[in-house]
DNA sequence: GTACCATACTTAACCGGTCAACCGACGACG
DNA sequence: CGTCGTCGGTTGACCGGTTAAGTATGGTAC
């Protein structure tokens, strides 16, 4: 019955200035809260407005304002390891919160590849569907870096800072998690450690990558450090590998609460009790790595806040008011159950 | 040193028409494929274009087309959740694709309630931001139905169909998963049956139930259901509290895969050992539920697909084309190591 | 009484496309 | 030879806002 028919006319500022009896400029003036109309004149039209449920034409005015009021996100992971990477949710909740507080849309999509990503900025900015976007997954040399600067699309990397600093960033220092889990793992007596990290490629995985050796090699310990793509299988096929060594570590330090998940299932199913045999820690701190048993220990960071400081930065940038950095609350460690002294063996 | 100077003028026709010495109406038609041009023009037209980079302002398209090749989806649950509730990453990685592939872009935003989300659905519409929404977690009665049928805004129930069929839905048989599970413990011989459900308002919630007490009762077994609001704690409680009765059930079905992985997180707790005195059966299968040890045995669905199956059927019906339902593959029972046969306590 | 200035508007151009209507030239046909 | 049709364009209106520039009216200052 509603069907296309019902797709009735939308009102329009002309509309609104007939029946005020006045000009279409009148209207913009009036409903735009600027001077040049009387506040009998302007309360008059208001309430025409009001009562049409009109809104303004996006279109249009971004046709003039050349403002398209929208800011996208690209993420290229696949699609099932997103849906399970609580991280993205949570920071798109964040980015939402302070986009919607400006009225400024969100647009998301899922890429293949850098490649697509770079090719899917162009036609964005070519097409003036955003005014700027956050670049995620930084990676080591990142080519979308030097391309979002030659194209002039307002950018704000998040994870960097970029050196050579062509595009600003929101990031926050990785150093002092790692610094922190590892001391405290060391203060419990391991001497062990492992690192099952993420993509190698991205930048902050080599920031973590470079904190764990570091520490480790500064506390006198064993550290090693094994990457994988973030997919379960890799996590899986590591941890065991890890696990069934002639000297397996003690603990180890997962890069994404996934990993982490997957690793406590790897020890629960070589019969390696958790943290009797093995201390765990996990990176990120969603729900997951809480309602498991026993619960992780984690690098808890407010993922949220990330997205709005983020996002904020990103507004800022797109109205030209700044071109530098911004740095974020650093995650701190969550001691939980899956962390314990360690037992030496008899 | 980028900045805003670098936001060059990005080309537009009239830069065209100029360096190839046409009318803008020329180069429309030239880059639109549409008569009226010879091949020559039209290909020195089309070589300008791409050295420029062109691409077709959206704004004004969308400004004379009445079109904004865009959708939109809105998602009323607490960001933690939805966070770590994989099936919305991976039904928007569906919609995604689909809407990519028609170069429509997918607006998202989070929202408090349903009547934010009214709201924000009347701003989408009267802004010409839209052409179409996905409606999900749909309610027993839903005031969004209705809104959005009086509003004209082209939409899609996920999950409904909506009696009365105000609005166009995208649904599959829930009962027959249900069904399948419940008989399927009925083989393995338990006798005592609970469900811990979602949001009992939404309307899948509902018909799960339903479904649940149907063959409980015709199977003459014993089935209880008790429902949460999809949270980790809550899910945590009630399972305790089912563990812990005078006769507690021996096999519990959730309704996602978070409530089960915390449900797994309590028997563990409990020293209750999964499937040996528990079996668990849980909802959709994402990685999370596959990582755990013991894999959880699970009702698997295509979400991707079904997102693809949704937004298809929604372009169609901003086009006009359709106002009918379409049914998308229901979900099947996928054995793992979290089901088994009963052991009678001696 | 005139000059000057706000105030409260109106007018019209403009943003970058789309598209109906018009127009000139050339070829074919009766 | 006149006319009609088609091709290959051009012209200009239009989508719905914004905004610079112009105008009428009334008040104030000197």
């Amino acid at each position: 019955m509603a069907e296309r028919a019902n797709t009735a006319r939308r009102a329009t500022i002309s509309d609104i200035a007939r029946l005020a009896g006045v000009s279409k400029g009148a209207v913009s003036y009036a409903l735009n809260g600027r001077p040049g109309v009387s506040a009998d004149t302007r309360d008059r039209i208001v309430a025409i407005a009001e009562e049409l449920g009109w809104y303004p034409n996006r279109a249009a005015r971004a046709l003039s304002a050349a403002r398209a009021d929208a800011c996208g996100l690209l993420l290229a992971r696949p699609a099932n390891t997103l849906a399970v990477e609580p991280f993205f949710m949570e920071f798109i909740a964040g980015v939402e919160s302070e986009l919607s507080a400006q009225s400024v849309a969100l647009m998301i999509q899922l890429v293949e590849s850098v490649d697509d990503e770079i090719a899917v900025y162009r036609r964005w900015w070519g097409e003036h569907r955003v005014d700027g976007v956050l670049v995620v997954d930084l990676r080591v040399g990142d080519p979308r870096v030097d391309a979002l600067a030659a194209l002039g699309l307002p950018a704000v990397v998040v994870g960097g800072p970029v050196a050579g600093a062509a595009l600003p960033a929101a990031w926050h220092d990785e150093a002092s998690a790692v610094d922190e889990a590892v001391r405290y793992l060391a203060v419990l007596g391991h001497e062990r450690i492992a690192q099952v990290s993420g993509v190698a490629e991205f930048a902050h995985t080599r920031e973590r990558t470079r904190a764990f050796a570091a520490v480790v090699e500064e506390l006198g310990l064993s550290g090693e450090t094994v990457s994988t793509d973030y997919s379960p299988e890799r996590g899986a096929r590591v941890t065991r590998k890890l696990l069934s060594s002639s000297s397996p570590p003690s603990a180890i330090i997962f890069d994404s609460d996934l990993l982490a998940v997957t690793g406590l299932g790897v020890a629960r199913q070589m019969g390696v009790s958790v943290p009797e045999d093995l201390s765990i820690v996990s990176w990120d701190d969603s729900l997951i790595s809480q309602v498991v048993h026993p619960p992780l220990t984690a690098v808890t960071r407010d993922i949220q806040a990330y997205g709005v400081a983020a996002t904020r930065h990103l507004l800022a940038v797109v109205e030209g008011k700044t071109t530098g950095d911004v740095e974020t609350p650093r995650g701190e460690l969550t001691p939980r159950g899956s962390t314990g002294p360690l037992r030496r063996r008899a």
